[in-house]
DNA sequence: GTCATTCATACCCCCAGGGTACCAATCGCG
DNA sequence: CGCGATTGGTACCCTGGGGGTATGAATGAC
């Protein structure tokens, strides 16, 4: 009926993630039978088989499923907790703004501008991460407001978007699909990504989600290799404003959805400072979209 | 830099809501001098004061607002977990539907039967728990789908609206207002509401949150005190139909947002069940549109 | 059959978390 | 102003649990 101990779902995620006692031991810097114990010990209080082992294999159980689904997001909690009390707690607190680099729709100067003249502002802060770590950052507490591109993973966050644009591809000059006006993806079938796999593996929503792990941090390696025709890259519109360069041609993708650029921050979120924010974020969005296209 | 454990949790939870060592311990069913002790190692961990303490007074210092906050949701979190990992080990699993006796639209039976047809269909049970409770019971684990009146915290909880319908007042047949055919909210002005709050303190919209402490946990009784005229109450056409009473009445508010019965689910849910219920849900609730308002 | 791998058991030790006793600061009150 | 009551902190002890090492047992490869 109690709790389990922090301690003890970490120690649990790492034997659900490894799947080997003995590496899961290693990774937590311990010895492989007191972890046994734990896990047995974890298990005995939930009154529930987590793993079902041999001595050659370890698999999760339907519950040990649920429940390494469930343990992250709590570990997740937990140190997002202990994160922003610590930031709360600093003598000059400010606003952590999670963002990629240049992912920002071009607004983030105008934004800045606007929330600093907010009477609730509290010094911003920009919390530079790859593509898709940014939700990841808010749930940890790492980031207390995030610039995100959707599709993403919302869980445990709130969220407003502020610009819709069209997605293109990006190729090589020298491409001979860079002679035509316009693409489809099936035109692109074939090409591969900075991720790896192939353009059309039907996830084609821009650029991808975390995890499948990118070979350049930083969008002018991106760049660079399509300039090589190596690869092709979907940026959104603001995106490929940034990078113009002679090898460099952009062109729309006809089937491709708009991509849109969010803000997030998470659901309990009570901060002035946040709020101060998203409404400099939404009025400077809304005075852009008029801007473009004046009514 | 390390994690605080779920014990700290509690305690720091605790001694926030009591502000009062000596009964935060008592509440903690252990002495007060270890859990100063804890409080302390907690802040020397984050490395924030969390509290300022005089031998006469405890305050929340901003951090400390911060962390009460942020760990409570984990505290949810990690019970959560824990919850749902017991259910998943049941040997015969089952699909918990929290919902308020009788706060179903009208639709629980046919949802049951369309579900219980589904192959992915786990037996269901009914957790039934006082208005507003079904969020929380959804994020402490207690149940897996939940029927809820919108508004409603929905932290960590996706969502689908079933069904919309208008809120109608009860009152005693022998209100003078009963002999007018349809009123506004000004009509009930400083008339009390089940919660014992007047009738247009802002929030009118519909049965209350939780918090504020119902006198009757079921609603025969809260019927029985309109009956009286004691108070009003606001209730969906669907529930007033349950309820007719030749003492009672039911009349139309004008200027009262129509009540919306929505489904809600844990965000990461990954059941099949609760899937299978969600689809069910919705297309009886479309069903039922269509033979309302035949388009 | 033999060996390697891997998880569990047995046993030990240390310290962290809890208890008791006492101190110190603050407020109320005569 | 002094005394007591209240309440949080400090000092100290002690037990239990979490971690370590050594070893056993089961399984699969060859």
């Amino acid at each position: 009926m109690n709790d389990p101990e922090v301690r003890q779902l970490w120690y649990f995620v790492a034997v659900a993630e490894e799947l080997h006692f003995g590496r899961a031991a290693a990774r937590l810097g311990m010895a492989q039978p007191p972890l046994s114990r734990a896990i047995r010990d974890l298990e005995r209080q939930l009154g529930v088989a987590l793993l079902e082992r041999t001595t050659r294999q370890v698999r999760l159980t339907a519950a040990g499923e649920v429940l390494l689904r469930d343990a992250r997001a709590a570990l997740e909690a937990v140190t997002a907790a202990a994160r922003r009390a610590r930031e709360a707690g600093r003598v000059s607190p400010r606003l952590r703004v999670a963002l990629k680099a240049d992912v920002d729709g071009g607004l983030l100067p105008q934004i800045l501008d606007a929330y600093c003249a907010d009477g609730a502002a509290l010094p911003p802060e920009l919390v530079l991460g790859r593509f898709g770590e940014q939700p990841q950052a808010l749930r940890e507490g790492r980031a207390d407001v995030g610039l995100v591109l959707c599709p993403f993973d919302d869980r445990g966050l709130d969220r407003e978007p502020l610009l819709t644009e069209p997605l293109l591809v990006a190729l090589a000059a020298a491409d001979p699909l860079a002679a035509r006006t316009e693409l489809c993806l099936a035109d692109l079938a074939g090409r591969k990504l900075p991720g790896g796999s192939a353009a059309s593996d039907g996830r084609p929503t821009g650029p991808r989600r975390p995890g499948a792990g990118w070979p350049a941090s930083n969008l002018s390696e991106i760049f660079s290799l399509v300039e090589t025709g190596s690869v092709v890259f979907f940026a959104p519109a603001s995106v490929a404003r940034r990078y113009r360069r002679p090898a460099l041609a952009y062109r729309p993708v006809t089937d491709l959805p708009d991509s849109t650029l969010a803000l997030a921050w998470p659901e309990d979120t009570s901060s002035p400072a946040v709020a101060a924010f998203v409404r400099a974020a939404c009025t400077v969005a809304a005075t852009r979209v008029e801007s473009v296209m004046p009514s």
